[in-house]
DNA sequence: ATTTAAGCGAGACGGTACGTCACGTCTTGTC
DNA sequence: GACAAGACGTGACGTACCGTCTCGCTTAAAT
């Protein structure tokens, strides 16, 4: 961000521990107290660290907290291959129910968006660190129902926005409805409910093909 | 709740009016400050009303925005009859984003969604005013299609808990797909995304009648 | 003050119980609190009273109090007749500082002198109330001793101001040394200690009369 | 008092222009508005500083007005040598109702008089802090008239207790004489009261010295 | 081996908002 | 109209974190 990685910086270098150890703290924190009791100097103090190395490093909570909240989604979702469309679904909402169902990731999740809802900048650095990068999910499962036959390949030029936008719509429905059923409704995301889920999203796909220019 | 309607209070009665000044300045505060920097100083001095006063009738910056916001939802939305189906639906969901597009409604939902991830009493009392208060729609709009015989009516005792699943597996998935496209993609809900949308629950929903068990 | 006593007054007439015991839960509330923590609600809930009742009669904490300590002087002290004039005031300082060590005494008291330091009017209230009322003592045991011939009887016109002068000073001296010694020093006004404080004064006031022009 | 003076002491240390600008803030407001009126906040603002770092340092108003009134009495008396006993006496009075007739000192050490009247810790703290440091001014006076001749030596073992009580009383009645005339009497200590207090004190102490075992 | 520039812990600092408390005033209904 | 009850506007309280700022010490690269 302030250099390039080539630069020689003098003098003693940041600790790689202490990143560490202050994302966990952060994590940590947030899963028990929640966003709005969430204390620099607390997250400071758990990762055994002075409150200056912290601020030296992030600029405040938002910065801190979506990078700690980022890492958590790194690497956590894949897309399972069982067989069909429908089983590929009903896996990855369960798995990303699962995530969210933990408390970590749960407070975290809704707290930095909740955040966002008033603050354009917070709401860019979650599309980019957070969001984003899921929804090569969402391209590889069109790509592997493609294969297997399930679902029309693209058509190309006349309707080319139509496949993104596709992709998009799942994306919002399958991420929204397990959020919604985890966050608001409260109720468990169990084999079955995916199940449905899964079920409606196949069939309701093909009838997104089948009408035209949608 | 903390009295008998009939039990005589002595004393200077609560005035009526600070009720409705501060709800709606907690609203207004709300919406331009978000809830980080929501002061219940600034909300007290909004209203014109002393800081005491608020204390005096909401144990916290929690319970009073739950308040505030459930207002919000009380007589909002409502199910338009456009003739079928799918165009029910997509009229709810242009509705429904117009209301999440409102600075105040945006704001101040995701701020207590997120403040109840780890808030058990708070996520409860969000339920009771704000949730199961539209679930009557996706009944609503299930009976209307009934009547029109766009799907089936219910089969009765056999698989009696099919119909109430899936009516709140339509809600989640409404209700988180609006939300997630607007406050997490960040895009907007127009007539094309909605119809999209709708399509797609109208013909899923006919896959989940067809599929046994579902 | 704003009616003479035989005008009709009409409506309720006021309470004379509730001055009595606001007077009383005032001192009471005034030894366990002292000033600082001294609350008017505290006041009125001992009283039995309202508010409301409270205001009414007297314009706010300083009024109260001197009203409330001022009853304390009002019939306490009184000048023994043991013989001569050492055991005169020998007796009299052993009833003020008994009188010093009831702790409503001494936290109204000085209570209400502090809060006098820098309130002209309160000042002149306690001159009033307290102070003036009190000064008889030192004139009825000038009297008593010059009867006795323990000190020579005033001179008439000529050093017309000495006489009242050297009363003031006695009555400074015996009530700043008595409230001295109990409430700076912290230490016992016993027997010993009175007697010789009399002695100081008995031989010094001699001493006075000799000093020509004093 | 909290540390020993070889103990390292990490972090930044305490600004001591704060303690002075924080003290003399304090006699500054206190000499204005009086105890009851003493705000923190306004201290804080005085002298520049934020109210924390003044909590941080004095655990609330009674620790922190005996500091700043301790200061005011610290170096500000001393016994003028005027060649007699009787003229060291008047001086001496004359200097301390000079003292307290500054509003500062005035309303200072009312204050806390009275606050300690309920408030056994405090009263200690004023004893060491203030009264005990002007003791020496009778123990200096008493030496000098001895070697004056004006009053006799100490006897020494036989009567060892007289001593040092008749400098408590000679230290009770001028203290207590002046502070009762000012703050009570409301009567100027001019040099015609003082030359009587002394001609009193110098007599009436030959009387003390006379009257065996006194 | 020194130098040197930054990192680091500790904790004081100026702020802002908190939630509480008592003030003295006001509005009720009852006596 | 006095009274009990209690809501109200006001303003200070003492606390908790914020993000910044000294301090003195440590650490590793550059000399």
């Amino acid at each position: 961000m302030c250099s390039s990685p080539t630069a020689k910086r003098t003098g003693r270098p940041r600790s790689a521990d202490a990143d560490r150890a202050i994302l966990a703290a952060t994590r940590a924190a947030l899963a028990e107290q929640g966003w709005g009791r969430l204390t620099l100097g607390d997250v400071a103090a758990r990762a055994g660290v002075a409150k200056t190395t912290l601020y030296r490093r992030w600029a405040g909570k938002n910065e801190l907290v979506v990078d700690a909240v980022a890492a958590l989604f790194e690497e956590q979702l894949e897309l399972p291959d069982l067989g069909s469309l429908q089983a590929d679904i009903q896996g990855v909402v369960l798995r990303f129910a699962e995530l969210l169902n933990r408390p970590e990731t749960r407070t975290a999740l809704m707290a930095v968006i909740a955040e966002a809802a008033h603050d354009d900048a917070l709401r860019l650095r979650i599309r980019e660190a957070i969001v984003d990068r899921q929804k090569h999910l969402v391209v590889l499962g069109r790509k592997r129902a493609q294969q297997r036959g399930e679902i029309p390949p693209e058509d190309g030029a006349a309707d080319s926005a139509a496949g993104p936008a596709r992709d998009n719509l799942i994306f919002d429905v399958v991420a929204g409805a397990v959020v919604h059923r985890v966050m608001v409704s409260s109720e468990p995301v169990d084999e079955e409910w995916a199940g449905r889920l899964a079920v409606l999203l196949v069939v309701g796909l093909a009838g997104l093909h089948t009408a035209q220019d949608l």
